[in-house]
DNA sequence: CCGCGAGTATGACTGCAGTCATGGACTGAG
DNA sequence: CTCAGTCCATGACTGCAGTCATACTCGCGG
């Protein structure tokens, strides 16, 4: 349990009390395949660590389509957002498949930040990466689905390495595209030769063709 | 100069000391209609702040295609994330008419940055705000383009009132659309009494039925 | 005064990707 | 084994919005 923290970047900088006293305050949880850890709108009771398994954000589009705008895999944090701001959760969090979740109330979290300057200044960075990201991101929203698909591809192998445990379904609620057109892509882009895929999984072969189609 | 960062609320728990040191470091520049003040990926020199005009942030998509981020008028901060992480600015910024721009230095930003807390919190707090902003934006970009002018409209008012001064192929940058779509889109609300306008402006007759299409 | 560029407007055409329908393959439960 | 459910695959159709072409209006500079 400790390890999780002293891995996570962002509590790297907690004098060992606050390390101690956030083990000591947060709880283990497990969740079964589908179950939904919390709903966007539900005040922010927890910063969450996926211990084991893995656990999707989503947001529901007001067309009604599901979108995932993250994939949280071992020993990612997330939702510290609204542990900072004290402001309800912006999305859904659903286990993708079985998991085990650890949750540090919110409230330790923020005494931990409102004492210690460094992880302040910590928690600022993490944002500054992360506003980055997301802006970065939200241009791509305007691309091809073929491009969005490979940015997902390539974003997805720095988790999961060159085989990506997904179902075509949950690909394409990352690029936000519908199953068909996403099979129909990946179709082309095994005769290509850039991927393989078969049943929840998908292989990339040619990486480097991949990341010239998500365009840098 | 004073009464600008007196009324930013980034600034205003800055010591008279600190602020001082802000007033003291920072130059004033005027640019043309049409001047770049800084590109993407330009080192971040300065803190920028809207005196007099328009700025408009934007980004090159890979299809070539401007689109507008952000549309900063008087009295508006822009461009603190690079000047905190002291990475480069992440888009273009371009005057959209003759404007006055005060540049603060990032050295002096940052200094103040490291030695008050206060400040370093309300930073995390404006950045707890905007990734909020981005993320849902973001979703929006998967809406049908009436949807999307609609909400570019709304937010627009808030910061023109009802009368918004920008071109139908500003307002299509910022809806990343086309000028034509925007123009018949545009024609299509006339029609309906929602909107009126004219040669460099729109104006939003009915905003509830507007803030209606924009989706809550 | 004329010419030019920017802004606005409209029509015709096209293509990407979403929708709908259908069917096959695999897996797990009973 | 059978059946149901999930996952994958493919074809036919459709519509939204982008592209291209054209043209009108306004304002400004020479």
């Amino acid at each position: 349990m400790e390890q999780l923290f002293a891995g996570t970047g962002l509590f790297k900088r907690l004098t060992p009390a606050q390390r101690k006293r956030l083990v000591g305050a947060c709880r283990e949880k497990r969740y079964a395949k589908g179950d939904t850890i919390f709903r966007a709108g539900d005040p922010a009771e927890a910063v969450c660590i996926v211990k084991e398994g893995r656990v999707h954000l989503m947001r529901f589009l007001e067309s009604g389509q599901a979108a995932t705008t993250c994939v949280m895999t071992s020993g990612e944090t997330f939702c510290c957002l609204p542990a900072l701001d004290r402001k309800p959760y912006p999305v859904d969090a659903v286990a993708a498949v079985d998991s085990t979740v650890i949750r540090i109330p919110t409230s330790v979290f923020h005494e931990c930040l409102q004492e210690n300057p460094a992880f302040l200044q910590d928690s600022l960075c993490l944002f500054c990466d992360r506003l980055r990201g997301v802006e970065q991101r939200s241009c791509m929203a305007y691309d091809s689905t073929e491009r969005r698909l490979a940015q997902a591809l390539v974003a997805l192998s720095k988790k999961f390495g060159d085989t990506i445990p997904l179902t075509k379904h949950e690909l394409a609620e990352l690029a936000s595209t519908t199953v068909e057109t996403t099979i129909r892509v990946l179709s082309q882009l095994k005769k290509d030769g850039i991927v393989k895929s078969s049943r929840g999984s998908t292989t990339i072969v040619k990486s480097e063709q991949l990341r010239r189609l998500a365009g840098s």
